[in-house]
DNA sequence: CTGGAAAGCGCC
DNA sequence: AAAGGGCGCTTTCCAG
């Protein structure tokens, strides 16, 4: 096979260079650029990782072993040789899922996108995020006291005390001992429900599904976010180093662990105070970006509908142009109820919601909903016409893509199970905008990562940028960015509609930010 | 004690 | 009769 493997830590780290390029093949390269700096040593030219072109050609196995992807992928070639060192398989799975990669039009997406977003990641995990971890404490202990006054109250509202914790003591306080009426309610497995939605219909006939409400919603920023993060503080840097997962997710976004950093609270002003306790340190700033409206925009290029990409244009505001088509009113005479409306819709069909869960959704009749919908798709028909033809290559194809080329098998789309069958449709109709909108923010990271490199910043994505002129250098490498916080940057794709980019900073972008 | 399922809920 | 897509974390509860 003529390849060299280098010894000692590096090719226990599947490292190997081919013989005949200097072309260097990783397997989970993020891991590695983490191991290699924290020894301070560097990873130069890695140019191809396995896993990820592994994920890419077969998505359904999410971060894929070497072990898995030797029996994947060279074991069938029926060869009598032994599987080798780690760094041998890892050359032999290159030279087997290269054709994969041209074979799917995937390469594009491997080179360009997935492998500098690794190298990206990497440098972000290492950098981590600071945290103020003085202010979560105080946090906890606000929170603790309001606890307890709320626990008094349900044990107060129940007539006895029981484990607030428990859905299933809960269930049995609300409908076996005080009766609450169960009709039309919402279950589960083992019986009613009692998460937030039912909660809300029993609060207008009794204080204590009122009440546990407000417990639940505090207990959950307590004990997720305001007990837990400090102690995932490192103490060698001070700072939180999540781990990104990039080969993972069935339609290509990332995702991240220990802690989960993408689900910090942003909606009530309780949780707000969990996320401005990510602040820029004394000396630096904090600097975010993020795509408004970014997966319907998609939507808008991927159905090419002209009335949608005349309201993305024109710079609309899509959930009142929504509103006034469905309503069939003019667009100044769109209330806030009528926005409300559509934007449920909007969300709706991106999700490939029914008319129940609308009617529900909206609280309004399933004639209203069903008649909502109709209107919808008649005066957008290249949605009606994109969102059905989806569905049809699917089910031709056995699998669906998006603008990049991200494949996603759905072999449930011919599954004699209705319910089955109907979850792939609407898994069809989803991915392919929620897989681009990912391709393209991967994309992002990486174009403005190089400005900001090219700017000799070092850049990090929601995370910390050490330079005492980074507001003035951020600046010109986002120009046209000036000032205020909210602005058009670029077009980042080749998309029928423009994409507008949200950026906050700041000291303390949480404050800055909506 | 650990592991996993279920319920619930935080984010996009 | 009909689960809106994608995640990860905490708690309870039960099995081993």
């Amino acid at each position: 096979m003529n390849i060299a493997v280098e010894g000692g830590a590096i090719a226990a780290l599947g490292v190997v260079i081919s013989a005949e390029s200097p072309r260097k093949t990783c397997h989970d390269l993020k891991a590695h650029l983490r191991e290699f700096a924290r020894r301070g040593i560097s990873l130069g030219g890695a140019d191809f990782d396995t896993m990820l072109a592994g994920f890419l050609v077969n998505p359904g196995r999410p971060e894929p072993s070497i072990a898995d992807l030797y029996q994947d992928y060279i074991a069938p070639l029926g060869g009598s040789r032994a599987p080798g060192s780690e760094p041998q398989q890892v050359a032999a799975i290159r030279i087997a899922l290269i054709p994969k990669l041209e074979e799917f039009e995937l390469e594009p997406l491997m080179r360009e996108i997935e492998m500098p977003v690794a190298k990206i990641l990497a440098r972000m995990e290492q950098a981590g995020i600071a945290v103020d971890a003085a202010a979560l404490g105080a946090t906890s202990a606000e929170f603790a006291e309001k606890l307890t006054e709320l626990e008094r109250e349900c044990y107060a509202a129940a007539g006895h005390e029981f484990n607030l914790n428990s859905p299933l003591q809960l269930r049995r306080v609300l409908f076996d001992e005080l009766k609450l009426p169960t009709k039309g309610l919402k279950k589960t497995k083992s019986g009613v429900s009692t998460d937030a939605d039912v909660l809300e219909k029993l609060a207008a006939i009794h204080p204590l599904p009122a009440k546990l409400l407000e417990y639940r919603v505090l207990a959950k920023l307590k004990s997720t976010y305001s007990d837990s993060l400090p102690a995932l503080i490192d103490p060698n840097t001070g700072r939180i180093h999540t781990s990104f997962h990039q080969a993972l997710t069935a339609t290509g976004r990332l995702s991240s662990t220990d802690p989960n950093l993408q689900n910090i609270p942003s909606r009530t002003e309780d949780g707000r105070r969990i996320r401005r306790a990510f602040a820029a340190p004394e000396g630096s700033l904090m600097l975010s970006a993020d795509y408004s409206q970014i997966e319907l925009r998609i939507l808008a290029h991927l159905a090419n509908d002209p009335t949608l990409i005349d309201a993305f244009a024109s710079g609309e505001d899509i959930h009142a142009r929504t509103a006034a088509e469905v309503l069939g009113i003019s667009r100044d005479s769109v209330t806030a109820d009528h926005r409300r409306l559509a934007k449920v819709i909007n969300f709706g069909i991106i999700y490939g919601m029914g008319p129940q869960r609308l009617a529900r959704e909206l609280a309004i009749s399933l004639a209203e909903a069903t008649d909502y919908i109709k209107r919808y798709f008649e005066r957008l028909p290249g949605v009606r016409a994109y969102l059905e033809d989806s569905v049809v290559q699917a089910r031709e194809r056995g699998f669906v893509t998006t603008m990049y080329g991200r494949r996603r098998y759905l072999p449930e789309l011919n599954s004699p199970q209705g319910g089955a069958r109907a979850q792939a449709e609407r898994i069809a109709i989803n991915t392919p905008i929620q897989g681009t909108a990912a391709d393209l923010i991967k994309l992002a990271m990486v174009r403005l990562d190089a400005a900001l490199t090219r700017a000799r910043l070092d850049a990090r994505i929601l995370l910390q940028v050490h330079d005492e002129l980074l507001l003035e250098l951020a600046r010109e490498a986002l120009e046209p960015v000036s000032t205020a916080a909210r602005h058009e940057m670029e077009r980042v794709a080749d998309l029928r509609v423009p994409l507008r980019v949200e950026l906050k900073w700041g000291l303390n972008w949480a404050q800055l930010g909506g």
